[in-house]
DNA sequence: ATATAATGTGACCGTAAGGTCATTTTGGAG
DNA sequence: CTCCAAAATGACCTTACGGTCACATTATAT
């Protein structure tokens, strides 16, 4: 989507733009972000950011696709999570809030990238159906091995499951966003003991 | 909020004017959407705008207000919900639902909200606390009346609930939405069957 | 009926920011 | 060193929209 010429930058150039995009657009969101102050973060001029780029727009599409991609190579290298147990995937919360703490900013962007649905919900949109299909799998595979209750409907089990996991991740993220500078193997253990439990939740429910 | 002048108008045009705003915030967002806009949608002048308003941001801010009382009024009236058991809450998710489908353009409203923290934060930090405080009394009241699992950590049980309960409204929300146009009570049925099987799910867990 | 206050109105202003472009700088090939 | 293409730059243009204000209209009081 960029040009030819962005193409052509040298990678670490083409870096410090994009960061220096993310950083912006989640200061201010898409509308009040200003192209002048992407282009004053990444040490260049206006013009420039015009020779990599068509429009404003095309700038937050470009940040979307580069962040995602670079979030999902870093996930895929550290967890292969084919052909996986449900609840061994719901451990694997770990590792991203991991990930994303590492990738700070992209994961602040990533909520984002939430508030514009008007300028890639066609993108997220098929982001979710992904994630939903791979969540359906695995379930239907936990059904199978009969580590997951028959009768219930796949759809609703898939819609519990993400109800519960989504919460737990988005809590922990906001846990490590907030706190960021704290002792990261400390709060990997407190997640953990907190996954535990959540994880009884999960299966057992909180009925007597 | 809004100016004296305001306060004296024939409460039709109060919500006239309010509604249109609404409207226009839903489609286009705060930034996107312009004053003169919502005064045209409205059948008033851009200038009285100013003379209600003290500036843009404020019109945001009291549709806000407005809605979430106008919401709070109707979900009140209809159900009652203090000192309730926690399951038979969430059994109350369906009125929730109805109420916003009568209202389906506040509904709508309180999603653009989410979208601009930077205008309400301290709004929607204080409309979480109060959810989640509430939520917590249920719980304790649960368990002390046996009907909640004991030994589990209180926040734990409020994230699990909520997890669940959030996700299963915010799905039907989304199919009131989009089929606005279908039979209500069939799709209240609907909803209700669903609920149930959600509420054993909550319960006992999707565990074998 | 008249005066006075309250409300309504839309032309107008100022400004900010997206986007352009003529010019300069850089870098590499011969 | 020279030349040419690619890349960089920032002054400038344009537009759109938030906000103002002088004037018109309507309502109220006496």
């Amino acid at each position: 989507m960029p040009t030819e010429t962005f193409s052509r930058l040298p990678p670490k150039k083409q870096e410090r733009v994009m960061r220096a995009a993310v950083s912006e657009f989640i200061q201010n969101g898409f509308e009040r972000a200003k192209v002048e102050d992407i282009a004053a973060r990444a040490q260049v001029a206006k013009g420039s950011m015009y020779q990599y780029f068509h429009d404003k727009r095309e700038i937050f599409l470009y940040c979307a696709q580069w962040g995602l991609d670079l979030i999902m190579r870093k996930l895929d290298q550290r967890a292969p999570t084919d052909d996986m147990d449900v609840f061994a995937y719901f451990h694997e919360t770990v590792s991203k809030v991991q990930v994303m703490r590492e990738e700070h900013e992209l994961a602040l962007f990533m909520q984002v990238m939430t508030r514009e649905p008007g300028l890639l919900d066609e993108t997220m949109r098929g982001m979710y159906e992904v994630a939903d299909g791979y969540v359906r799998k695995l379930i239907r595979n936990g059904i199978a091995r009969g580590a997951v209750r028959k009768g219930l409907d796949e759809e609703l089990l898939k819609e519990y499951f993400l109800g519960v996991t989504d919460r737990f991740e988005r809590r922990w993220m906001a846990k490590y966003i907030d706190f960021s500078a704290a002792d990261p193997t400390a709060w990997s253990a407190a997640m953990q003991r907190e996954l535990d439990q959540m994880l009884d939740l999960l299966k057992n429910g909180m009925g007597c």
